[in-house]
DNA sequence: GAAAGTATGGCAAACGTTTGATGTCCGAGC
DNA sequence: GCTCGGACATCAAACGTTTGCCATACTTTC
């Protein structure tokens, strides 16, 4: 298997070549290593290209290339190829556990397209997503998701999609887009909420509303707001705030100190507000669920395990994720046929903070 | 203000080009509007180089830049230059919610920077910390962090850091290879944990032992046994496992099975073994702090909102966040002067779970 | 007013890959 | 014996920046 030497136009003596400190090979040395041009090493280590060279060179350069342990530079591939393999996901707050499971099946699903995702955070904050945005497209992403999206970001999401990026959006939508988009059914869950509330026999009930220029909390707000009144029950209305436990604490303390009479039960927009609501009530000595039933949302990781364990409306985490990653490799497949949107949906996990009210 | 036209070499009759379906401008199409040549504009966008050119030009070419929306093309600027701009922050478990405080703190300190970070999980999974590793490198990223890093990794991370790629240690230390590491003081940390509980009066402690192979929990180990034969107090021995819930819940469990009499106290690892040993005690029946006072690691958000409120070891999350960023950064910028190692102190954060013991 | 700087902008060569176009070699078919 | 076609390998031109080196033109200095 004795190849003739190749004479590369340029090659110097050393095998690589050093750079910012580091030393990268290229294709270069290994074709020089394997008596072959570099173009055929290209060829030969693409498994898409593979058929266009013979067998056994490509065996032997394989087996080259790996013993000098030459790494394909993504740098330079993604320029040439104006392809980077890496997907923008943007998410609004790492801390919030209910993310963790859904960036998890996420990434793992376009990991198997070989694709890798590029994770920033908004802090749910406009200007910062706006940031993010412009940081990202710079690096030449293949694809965007967001689950950071709020209803007035539309226009900026539209303009990016214009420039054809493909870009999805997963658990909050922005129905005007007309974007993909894979989200939990936040109508059906707010509704959900309340019926299980209404069975109860709960008359006076509130939310912790979530920021109004978000669908998913808007949506919830509608479902449940829709469901109470058609159950005859009375909704106390408190406001809306960011869906973090500080908030939570915020709202919980404004209800508590305005209402009359008390309500006998509260929805929250998600966990994190439901656990500041526990916090309040736990403070001022008001007992969950004897007092005020609590009804959560997202059925995040270890909310099994507060006191009283929280009932929730669960979304399906680890779908959603995966279904936005395959969304995105669908719309990266055929740019034309964006996938349809899909809603999943939520369920009814009922533990220990809701209960029939007193009286 | 009018400028020569300039005659671009290429230049079609086309402003932009389209490619793989989205519109890119380049530095030519900003050069031709402006007219100039595209390494003026070049020199001009970049803060850098802005002396080289003169200040009214580089005003007009930037006017032209903003009102085409030209955005830099982070790709073909890293080939050129070497240098991605891109750190690499690989961490073990994306749910365990001490993370998010540490990877926001060490991304807004790395944005400071101009750097972004590239996050991805190993799920505390050695093949896929090399997979993971493989992939960030042939990225060309310009340093790596890592909080995943465990003492069998150390020849990997070694080999990589050889290659002349920047590499910090967060959280998890592997003090043999001698990197750059910022973590909290871990024994100090098991010192503290077993003092609180010698001080209370317990005699008979058990740890739930995070892996063997992760230096902050060998230290932990280290530091509460010292102390806790220092104190000529009983520690009984139930074996470790992987820092989850579960493995919390599987080892309390083996813990109750197995020791006579029961210890009076417990030092879980982390707070999300902790989680699993309360879990298990309410199943069980047993009473905490009552019967059995618990002791977590880490003081995850929310854990001052469970029932009981749980008694941590606190870790400075964002500092150290900070810190390893601010480590990286000076890396980056004299890789011949690697920055000492930090680890910060430790607090302890008494709660509610744990008490005198009975007996 | 010539020589010697000093700004400023243009030129062109990289960076490492991918890939259409162009060989080259060989066997088969007439 | 010549052509044709197929199978491979090579050539070279991109991809969009950055940047050392020149070429101007404009200032300054004696």
């Amino acid at each position: 298997m004795a190849r003739p030497p190749s004479r590369s136009s340029t090659a110097g003596e050393l095998p690589s070549r050093a750079r910012a400190g580091r030393v990268i090979l290229t294709l270069e040395d290994v074709a020089h290593a394997a008596g072959v041009h570099y173009s055929t090493v290209s060829r030969a280590l693409d498994p898409a290209k593979a058929a266009r060279v013979n067998a056994s060179t490509r065996a032997h350069v394989e087996s080259v290339a790996r013993r000098l342990g030459y790494q394909r530079d993504m740098v330079a591939s993604g320029l040439r190829r104006g392809r980077t393999q890496t997907i923008a996901v943007i998410v609004a707050d790492l801390g919030n556990p209910f993310m963790a499971p859904v960036l998890r099946s996420m990434a793992n699903r376009l990991e198997e397209s070989g694709l890798m995702s590029l994770i920033s955070e908004t802090q749910d904050d406009s200007a910062r997503l706006h940031r993010i945005l412009n940081h990202v497209i710079s690096r030449r992403v293949d694809a965007i998701i967001t689950t950071a999206a709020r209803l007035g970001d539309g226009s900026t999401l539209l303009e990016i999609s214009r420039q054809g990026i493909p870009l999805v959006l997963a658990v909050r939508n922005v129905p005007s887009t007309r974007l993909p988009a894979c989200t939990d059914d936040d109508v059906a869950g707010g509704r959900l909420a309340a019926q299980h509330l209404l069975s109860l026999g709960h008359q006076r009930v509130a939310q912790l509303r979530g920021p109004a220029d978000v669908s998913s909390f808007v949506d919830r707000a509608w479902g449940f707001s829709e469901a109470i009144t058609a159950g005859s029950a009375r909704e106390f209305e408190v406001g809306a705030g960011s869906p973090t436990l500080e908030e939570g604490i915020r709202l919980m303390n404004r209800l508590l100190d305005t209402a009359r009479p008390l309500p006998s039960a509260i929805f929250a927009h998600n966990d994190l507000m439901a656990l500041g609501a526990l916090a309040v009530m736990r403070e001022r000595g008001i007992s969950c669920p004897e007092q005020i039933s609590v009804i959560g949302y997202n059925d995040s990781p270890q909310v099994d395990r507060v006191q009283p364990a929280l009932t929730t409306v669960r979304q399906p985490a680890e779908e959603i994720g995966r279904m936005a990653a395959e969304m995105t490799v669908a719309l990266l497949e055929s740019p034309r046929h964006p996938p349809p949107s899909r809603s999943l949906r939520p369920t009814l996990v009922v533990r220990e903070s809701t209960a029939v009210p007193l009286h």
